[in-house]
DNA sequence: TTGCCACTTCAAGTCAACTTGAGGTCAAGT
DNA sequence: ACTTGACCTCAAGTTGACTTGAAGTGGCAA
């Protein structure tokens, strides 16, 4: 078991000290012990900081992330709370690729306010009933 | 002209009315008068905070809104800025097509534990992969 | 053995995007 | 004329994810 300090942790990840540290309280991860006061870690710590950064890159909040990979460890995981999440994303990929086609859309547009131009009109509504039903939930 | 007083607002967008009197602020939107105390705001206001949903599902945060906006009415709009956003959400496309595919992997997956899974522990490759770049960055 | 310096803790600060609360005001109904 | 209720302002509070600062500590080089 290779074990890994904080301070080289943090070079490797990128990650700041003060994150790791506040990432430990949020038991998002573990140090297995200490050199003189210095948290030392097991290298599978990379594995889990990739699963946060995996998790946030969702969407996830911290908490939900630490709920995760808790029940990965009790091996009880909730499939259902993970496919709802799944769904949630694919609505999100949906609203992205249209804001991403409207953005290049504007910046190729000939009109010189886009309030009149009529694709970018009719690209709000879209928006707008995106936003209604957001609102209602 | 048309126009539509903030409870009206609020009631039609579903938005309360301490957001509209921050976007206010925030110069997202502008009221054109009042009737008493009470802000009037032109119908043309709809069409302004559907601009802002657009945006904040893009995730703009709303000064970049706002600076649109406000580049909107001087007509002259930073299209490499829209390119570039664009592009920065495709990326996030991208992610969180690997992230929705990694979660139904794992809510269908059989292995007692994810990390010991093949096929998530590839994904978590590329998931570190990302991190490392947007670190750099 | 004595410094040094990077780590430590714990509390407080920061940022965005709002929300909440206290105290004030106005138009409209009775 | 008076009350009511929904708006008003301005300041302060909230949440999540950190960062910063002050004061302390321990391993390692000289």
């Amino acid at each position: 078991m290779k074990t890994i300090d904080i301070a080289e942790l943090s070079q490797q990840t990128g990650l700041p000290a003060s994150t790791l540290r506040y990432y430990e309280e949020q038991s998002l991860i573990s140090a297995i012990g200490r050199r003189g006061l210095r948290r030392l870690f097991d290298t599978c710590v990379f594995q889990r900081l990739a699963l946060v950064a995996l998790g946030k890159s969702a969407g996830f909040s911290l908490s939900e992330i630490a709920a995760f990979l808790l029940s990965n460890h009790t091996s009880s995981i909730d499939r259902g709370a993970l496919r709802a999440k799944a769904d949630e994303i694919d609505r999100q990929i949906h609203v992205l690729q249209q804001v991403r086609d409207g953005l290049l859309h504007v910046a190729k547009c000939p009109e010189p306010s886009h309030l009149e131009c009529p694709k970018f009109q009719k690209m709000m509504r879209i928006a707008a009933k995106k936003q209604a039903r957001a609102v209602k939930h």
